[in-house]
DNA sequence: AGCACGCCGACT
DNA sequence: GTCGGCGTGCTC
């Protein structure tokens, strides 16, 4: 018998199958989804592969497999379900097996230690500053074992797995560290349990509105019909989703199925999970997120796996896990953007879920107060069923939003970031202790640094993007590659000491918030501020329990969180989302700020919502004052009709990239004229550099194709691709992302 | 000649 | 990704 494998890997050459001999003593447990371990080309080292076919005899000179690692085999399912998302994903199958295995296990010979409990930490043997005077006196050059130092400079303690996961460091480069006495691996039996001290009281359903029985009935009826149904759940804050869809997963494991819930990565937060808790009791549920450990994702993974769980909540890749008997796939925070992946696979859950809740007959539900436009688009449209819910179940008050036009502020003489309207307003909130949320989408402090003699900007040196100034550590900052230099107070260019810094980021705006309300207690919350374990979780708890009157941050403060005293959120700058070069930058901006509005009195107390703005006419901000997402969708769904974006046709975007342009320029050339030679109906652009040309070093171009993907245009374009990595002609990386989250 | 280094290509 | 093969070019 010989069966056909997938080799464990990355590389593009190897997304076909080789032939193995399965030898006898194999026969009656090898099946399809075994994970095997075979010999392979001149490795020393056993590979590890996936079995998905067998036939009679092979036309090549074939070896035999090694061993089969039972109890880690994946199903007929799951391989039927990566074949179809490589294909549709223009990835390799190995990489979309991968989503399916257990964690921490996706390494060539299953670790025992993770079985065993034992996990592998890693220390760091030197200072920060020894590193640092390494890497100066070119001491330590690989940029790998850089990047694991640094990764163990942020986290003062972390797992080998974390690095490998994390930091994209192989366990080779780990052992020169312990060799050159740079770090100390020490392995520790560990007892884990993500739900730490948790009591909690039980509570019961809660009596549904009409428009929540009527939405539930609907879904139901999919329910007990056995059919495979979308809904989406349209209801604006505070209207009662959670509880709709804790109901009808109580009528899913009534009938002995199971269900996944997945939520926005931001939204995963305890608060959320213990309202699972208090109404389903925490052993029939499982979390997975990415703050847990690998070790931690392994338990919950294996609680799955033996029908120990009948509920799984978790971000993105929680689609995948291996839970059987399926009743219903939830999807909050439809219109969310971390539902698709933007690194290998590059799937869409909802895409997946669509799949899944297909295969197994059940209903889909996607939930939003500002459905994805293409989601509201199908709703119209009869594809998937619209279950509106237009109250607020707890009957508070919408709060009132206002606009300040900020070019009014200059007009009048003032230059501050905070307009006068938002300061009596923060002046008032102050006075009588509640609490006030300022909105600021970009950290730092401020965007870029400019010499007002000469004009000239500093850029990172790797990418083609101006840095941001970062006071506190009074450094220059990459945001997309992490390189920072020391600030400069003289013109590189032309010696002028008239450096001015243009912009505002988080930073800035605290030490102005600080000079103007100095009575004021402030705590700002970015990526800068959040890079430690649970440390998003310790800032909000500080915030909402500690006498804290201003919370200054990014988009994380808008996700999810109740804050019952916050009465005042200020909008610093709405157009930061607007003027970006992307087509759903009006659908971002109306999503962020009607999310931002709802942080606001959502108790008795009424709330207050600024918004400062130098577009007060844009349609996007004035939707989101008025709160009215149907005009909003009725204006952008007709201006995507006329330019032809997502939901009338579909973006494929090529990215060609690599370190010599010219090469990168021709072979983008051949992958347009094979495009335009085998694909017609849809719009091709020529190749053309990306709005940021240049990251890492790497030269980018990219080409867009905009129209309906088809099974026909999926099979040319992975052709394509197989005959570019065949002729290995050049070293330019390709990637194929369909509507990618980001244009850049 | 002896080797270090980088590039290429095959892998069932 | 991994390894061997092979050509190039530097050094003793």
């Amino acid at each position: 018998m010989v069966a056909e494998v997938i080799i464990n890997s990355t590389v593009k050459t190897l997304n076909r199958t080789f032939d193995y001999n399965v030898p006898e003593d194999f026969f009656g447990t090898i099946k399809i989804g075994s994970r095997v371990l075979i010999p392979f080309g001149n490795s020393k080292n056993l590979e590890e592969g996936f079995i998905i076919g067998f036939k009679d005899k092979s036309e090549y000179k074939i070896k035999d497999i090694v061993k089969i690692q039972e109890g880690y085999d994946l199903t007929k399912e799951n391989i039927e379900l990566a074949k179809w998302m490589a294909r549709k994903y223009f990835c390799n199958i190995s990489d979309c097996i991968k989503m399916l295995l257990p964690p921490g296990t996706s390494t060539k010979i299953i670790d025992n230690r993770i079985k065993e409990k034992k996990l592998n930490f890693v220390y760091l043997k030197k200072t920060k500053e020894e590193i640092e005077n390494d890497i100066n006196q070119k001491k330590l050059k690989s940029d790998k074992q850089i990047r694991a130092l640094n990764f163990l400079i942020e986290n003062d303690e972390c797992l080998t797995t974390d690095l490998e996961m994390f930091a994209d460091v192989s366990r080779a480069i780990l052992n020169t560290l312990v060799k050159n006495n740079y770090i100390e691996i020490i392995e520790k039996q560990v007892e884990r349990n993500p739900f730490i001290n948790k009591k909690i009281e039980e509570t019961q359903d809660l009596k549904l509105t009409v428009e929540q029985q009527n939405a539930y009935d609907k879904i139901e009826k999919s329910i007990k019909n056995n059919e495979f149904n979308e809904f989406l759940l349209y209801g604006v804050t505070g209207s009662g989703k959670t509880e709709v869809y804790m109901q009808l997963i109580k009528k899913v494991l009534s009938n002995n199925k199971t269900a996944i819930m997945l939520v926005p990565e931001i939204s995963l937060t305890p608060q959320m999970v213990n309202r699972f808790i208090a109404r389903f009791g925490q052993e029939q549920i499982a979390v997975l997120h990415s703050k847990l450990s690998v070790g931690e994702r392994y338990d919950q993974w294996r609680r799955i796996q033996n029908n120990e769980v009948k509920i799984v909540i978790g971000a993105r890749s929680a689609i995948f896990a291996p839970i059987k008997s399926l009743g219903i796939i939830i999807i909050d925070e439809e219109h969310d953007s971390s539902y698709k992946s933007e690194m290998p696979p590059r799937y869409n859950a909802k895409e997946i879920a669509s799949y899944m809740a297909r295969k197994n007959n059940i209903p889909l539900v996607l939930g939003s107060a500002t459905p994805d436009v293409t989601t509201f688009y199908k709703a119209q449209n009869n594809i998937i069923e619209l279950l509106p819910l237009t109250k607020r179940a707890n009957n508070s008050n919408l709060p009132t939003v206002s606009i300040v036009d900020l070019r009014d502020e200059l007009a009048n003489g003032n230059k501050t970031m905070i307009s006068r309207a938002l300061y009596e307003e923060i002046q008032t909130n102050l006075q009588q202790k509640r609490q006030t949320i300022l909105f600021l989408n970009r950290r730092g402090y401020s965007t870029f640094v400019m010499c007002r003699d000469c004009g000239y900007t500093v850029k990172c040196k790797n990418c083609n993007i101006t840095l941001t100034y970062h006071m506190k550590q009074n450094k220059l900052k990459c945001h997309y590659c992490g390189y920072e230099q020391d600030n400069v107070t003289i013109c590189p260019e032309c010696n002028s000491n008239k450096i001015k810094y243009f912009g505002t980021g988080t930073q800035k705006l605290e030490e102005a918030i600080n000079k103007m309300f100095p009575q004021a207690i402030t705590i700002r919350m970015d990526v800068d501020t959040v890079n430690k374990k649970n440390s998003h979780e310790e800032i909000l708890n500080k915030f909402k329990d500690e006498n804290i009157d201003i919370l200054i941050g990014t988009q994380m403060v808008v996700k999810g969180h109740h804050f019952p005293n916050v009465t005042l959120v200020g909008v610093i700058a709405a157009d930061g989302s607007l003027n970006i070069d992307d087509y759903r930058a009006s659908e971002r901006t109306f999503q962020i700020l009607t999310q931002v509005a709802g942080r606001a009195g959502r108790e008795k107390i009424p709330g207050k919502v600024i918004i400062q703005t130098y577009n007060p006419d844009n349609f996007s901000i004035e939707c989101a004052q008025k709160q009215d997402y149907e005009k909003f969708y009725l204006a952008e769904n007709n201006i995507r009709k006329q330019l032809k974006y997502p939901p009338y046709c579909d973006i494929i975007l090529f990215g060609i990239s690599g370190e010599n342009e010219q090469e990168i320029i021709k072979t983008s050339n051949i992958i347009y004229e094979k495009l335009t030679q085998t694909i017609k109906d849809v719009n091709i652009f020529k190749p053309m550099p990306a709005p940021i040309d240049k990251i890492k070093n790497k030269h980018r171009w990219r080409i867009i194709v905009k129209g309906m993907v088809n099974d026909y245009i999926i099979d040319q374009i992975n052709e394509i691709l197989a005959d570019m990595y065949k002729n290995k002609s050049s070293k330019a990386r390709i990637v194929v992302d369909v509507n990618p989250t980001s244009m850049m």
